[in-house]
DNA sequence: GCGTTCACG
DNA sequence: ACGTACGTGAACGCC
């Protein structure tokens, strides 16, 4: 059987730790609380990690110990702890207690002397010890029985010591640790130690000797004049050193074992005090049953199933109501495929209603599709797009879309890491609702639909609808205050139906060019793969960064550019500068490069492609980017290759449906050089784009002083690079690396830039201090983005923050520009009942399979309104291009 | 699960 | 003296 374990923490090192890594945090109220965060971060980790038996906390108490009373100046070099941190000693005990956990804490001990102490107790009980720590002094107490977890940098990481690894790192006992520090003393306690001695010297003598006793026993063997000197006139103070150093195991505690046993919080307290803190993410270690019994808002969960005879009735409530909220389950694979299990609606005044679609869909379809496609009847939700989908799929045309809480939240805050029903309810209400883990199951436990709950199921939905109705108001409401309430019903709301649309029909592929393809790559990297091998000497992944570093830094002792956090940097930047010096560098970028276009292309796009269409359906995510670009996953069709002839091959396979059409590409030229023209009003910038010249020659003959006639295509290229560097927020060093050029010349560049394109400089220096004025920047559309950044301490993170509050405008604008095209060119297709259709844009572009009897027409329409999409005080351009693969549009 | 690298606009 | 261009997603190694 396996042995119980007792986890004994450090209270007090682990609040000093968390407390220092992490940045100040502050309720609203202005408690801090960013140590009592880190502590518990770590404290879930690791408790759920070992999962003890027995659980203790030992604190240092304040005022003399008794080894001030060996050496008056123990810790005396110590600074007093900042109020910052003091003020969180008080919450994580309290937090402590509500969990059932012992705190210990004694008059003249400290917290490792508690935590000696209970170890040596949990090893008579026979108990598997697990001592936690900031505090390598603890390493003394290992044995076979009990082992260390030490933090490391920051809270995440923990390194788990027993004695093995300490024979190992340091060859020696765990015990010699106290005669170690005896000769090494220790700084921040202020224990003298002997001088001239460190961890290396000290480690050599105890390593040899043992222990201090036995140095002195031997003293005339010790080699070095200076070293035996020190040792001979400090032997005192070494063995003084040795008492300090040493954590004593004989504390005497009335406490038992049992007194230590895991039990369960005491949760409503618990979720009081993280609510108070402000947690959010700690909240999800209370169970559901204990957060719902403070609400603010009350919320009805009454649900019942329908049978087919009891449609209509619901029909009808629905036609009185004139609005519904509604949700299909459907079980979590590809949704173009999945099983439709049900659905859930429910009107403003009536309870959810659920039907089963396993058994009922045809009956579904007959009464409801009316109500779905009427136009005087509204339809909310949240996450709707996915719902459209499953519309498509059951040939439903949603008509009067007015709510979807998850797209408001992300105008509301596009910056938020997650837009989950939940998250909502509880920013809002206080709510926290059911976690659809708890219906659904998540990873292996994923349930079939057979085995769902329906009773959960119901309930689940209910708190949807519930939240979605509840949220409409309050969410409108702001998006009107802060002026959005265009972008949100003519752009965002519509625009969840354009990507569903594009999802659902998706991009058709070619398979076998694809496969083709597959194996030049593959007879490439074969050789490669060879080649490489030979002039490394030996065997290795090539596929590993790390073992690059090896081969290239320590085997072929090329010179090292740039090191990462973790070791040598391979990238493509390092590997340029070494080409020259040795021929494996090229291979091995040659290599990278095949390699990356196989995996995450061939393989990558051959496994998503649907067998029954021959298809490939990408999801779209709406509220993703922070700065109002839609992005692209499972498939990611926005970053299929195009820079080198290699790549762009694979623009081959993505094809038309078939002989009866073609693709039609048209993108925006310099959207968003001309957007910042716009903002900037910056007058020699309109002029170019007015007299329809090319702005990266204007820029050069600007900058570099020469006439336009004069611009080589070398001063072209820097100026683009000029260019694209003051969208992003331009730095000389950044420009300097681009165009691997001095950083002076960059600089100069940079004013010459500025000198001539003068309101350009002031939109970036008006938009910055209105940015911090406000804590946002906006876009044409008035799509927010929230910048704290602007006022942090840290030099860089501000910095970080002004290049958002630049580039953002920018950026966001031309989405919102390429936004408003699509919902146009969707509504224009369907209005006109074309059968081309729109399928894909990669941020300033659109993709559309066009019937070929339909070409001109199409091309025209969408021409017409991407030029048109918004009026600015320079003209829009738009590109076009047609093929029969993706790669003939160019 | 994080870090590195590299694909795109 | 610092550390540096904006926005994404996927594959892989490594712990």
């Amino acid at each position: 059987m396996k042995s119980k374990k007792i986890m004994i923490i450090d209270g007090s090192s682990l609040l000093h730790r968390a407390f220092y890594a992490l940045p100040l945090l502050t309720t609203k109220s202005g408690l801090y609380t960013n140590g009592v965060y880190g502590f518990l971060t770590m404290f879930y980790k690791i408790t759920e990690q070992y999962e003890p038996d027995y659980i203790g906390v030992a604190f240092d108490k304040k005022g003399p110990t008794f080894r001030h009373k060996k050496y008056v100046e123990y810790k005396g070099t110590r600074q007093s702890t900042p109020s910052e941190l003091s003020q969180q000693f008080p919450m994580i005990k309290e937090i402590l207690s509500y969990m059932n956990i012992p705190t210990l804490e004694m008059q003249e001990y400290e917290a490792d002397d508690i935590a000696g102490t209970l170890a040596k107790i949990g090893e008579n009980e026979a108990l598997e010890v697990i001592l936690v720590t900031g505090d390598k002094d603890y390493l003394q107490l290992t044995t076979d029985k009990t082992k260390v977890l030490l933090t490391k940098k920051g809270i995440t990481e923990i390194e788990a010591y027993d004695r093995n690894r300490i024979k190992e790192e340091y060859g020696i006992e765990p015990k010699q640790f106290i005669d170690l520090k005896g000769l090494m003393g220790d700084k921040s306690d202020n224990i003298p130690g002997v001088p001239g001695i460190g961890e290396k010297t000290g480690l050599k003598l105890i390593q040899e000797y043992g222990s201090i006793q036995n140095i002195y026993e031997n003293i005339d063997k010790i080699s070095g004049k200076k070293l035996k000197e020190n040792l001979i006139e400090n032997e005192n103070l070494a063995y003084i050193s040795r008492t300090l150093g040493e954590i004593i195991t004989n504390v005497p505690l009335n406490m038992e074992l049992e007194d230590f046993k895991a039990t369960t919080p005491e949760w409503i307290k618990l979720k009081n005090i993280y609510e108070e803190l402000e947690f959010k993410s700690l909240l999800n270690k209370i169970p559901s049953e204990f957060k719902e019994k403070t609400q603010k808002v009350k919320f009805d969960y009454s649900c019942r199933e329908l049978k087919p005879s009891e449609f209509g009735e619901l029909v009808n409530d629905i036609k009185t109501e004139e609005k519904f909220c509604f949700k299909f389950i459907i079980n979590n694979l590809n949704y173009i495929e999945n099983e439709i299990i049900g659905i859930g609606i429910k009107t403003p005044r009536g309870m959810t209603n659920y039907i089963d679609l396993l058994q009922y869909t045809d009956e579904f379809t007959n009464y409801f599709k009316e109500i779905f496609e009427n136009s005087q009847i509204a339809k909310i939700g949240h996450d709707l797009k996915v719902d459209i989908v499953q519309l498509f799929r059951l040939n439903i045309a949603l008509k009067n879309f007015t709510f979807d809480s998850m797209i408001a939240q992300y105008l509301l805050n596009p910056s938020q890491a997650n837009y989950s029903i939940n998250n909502l309810s509880e920013e809002y209400f206080d709510v926290y609702g059911i976690q659809s883990e708890d219906v659904f199951g998540k990873g292996k436990g994923l349930k079939k639909a057979r085995d769902l709950d329906k009773e959960d199921v119901m309930k689940y939905l209910s708190f949807i609808f519930e939240s979605v109705f509840k949220l409409e108001p309050i969410m409108m409401e702001k998006i009107i205050e802060q002026r959005m309430e265009n972008l949100y019903t003519e752009v965002e709301l519509p625009l969840a139906e354009v990507l569903a649309n594009m999802e659902f029909i998706g991009f058709k592929i070619d398979t076998n060019e694809l496969k083709i393809l597959g194996k030049e790559y593959d007879e490439e990297i074969d050789s490669l793969t060879k080649e490489i091998y030979e002039l490394a000497g030996s065997t290795f992944n090539i596929n590993s960064p790390k073992q690059i570093g090896e081969i290239l830094f320590e085997k072929l002792m090329l010179p090292v550019i740039k090191k990462t956090k973790t070791g040598y940097s391979t990238d493509v930047e390092v590997m340029e500068k070494l080409k020259d010096q040795h021929p494996i560098v090229e291979k091995i970028l040659r290599y990278r490069q095949i390699v990356k276009l196989k995996s995450t292309y061939i393989d990558g796009l051959l496994s998503l492609i649907n067998s029954k269409t021959n298809r490939i359906h990408s999801s779209f995510n709406q509220t993703i980017a922070s700065t109002g670009r839609i992005s692209s996953t499972e498939p990611n069709l926005q970053n299929i290759p195009i820079r080198t002839e290699d790549g762009r091959k694979i623009r081959k396979a993505f094809i038309a449906e078939s002989p009866n059409f073609r693709l039609l590409d048209g993108d925006y030229s310099q959207i968003e050089l001309r957007v910042l023209a716009h903002i900037s009003n910056d007058p020699k910038m309109k002029d170019a784009f007015v007299s329809g010249e090319d702005i990266h020659r204007k820029t050069a003959s600007e900058v570099f002083h020469v006439e336009k006639e004069d611009v080589t295509s070398d001063l072209r290229y820097r100026a683009k690079a000029v260019n694209f560097g003051i969208v992003y927020g331009i730095s000389d060093f950044g420009l300097s690396r681009d165009l691997n050029i001095p950083r002076k010349e960059a600089k100069e560049y940079i004013e010459n830039y500025f000198k001539n394109f003068q309101m350009v400089k002031k939109y970036m220096e008006d938009i910055v201090s209105e940015g911090k004025k406000n804590g946002y920047v906006e876009t044409i559309l008035h799509r927010r983005r929230y910048i704290p950044e602007l006022n942090s301490k840290n030099y860089n993170v501000r910095s970080f923050g002004e290049r958002i509050a630049l580039n953002t405008p920018i950026q966001g604008s031309a989405a919102d520009i390429i936004k408003m095209s699509m919902v146009r060119v969707y509504n224009d297709l369907r209005d006109r009942n074309l059968r081309s259709r729109l399928i894909l844009t990669v941020h300033d572009e659109l993709i559309l399979e066009v019937h070929k009897d339909e070409i001109d027409e199409v091309n025209k329409l969408v021409k017409n309104i991407m030029e048109n999409a918004i009026s600015l005080t320079i003209p829009l351009k738009v590109d076009f291009k047609i093929g029969d693969s993706w790669y003939d549009t160019k």
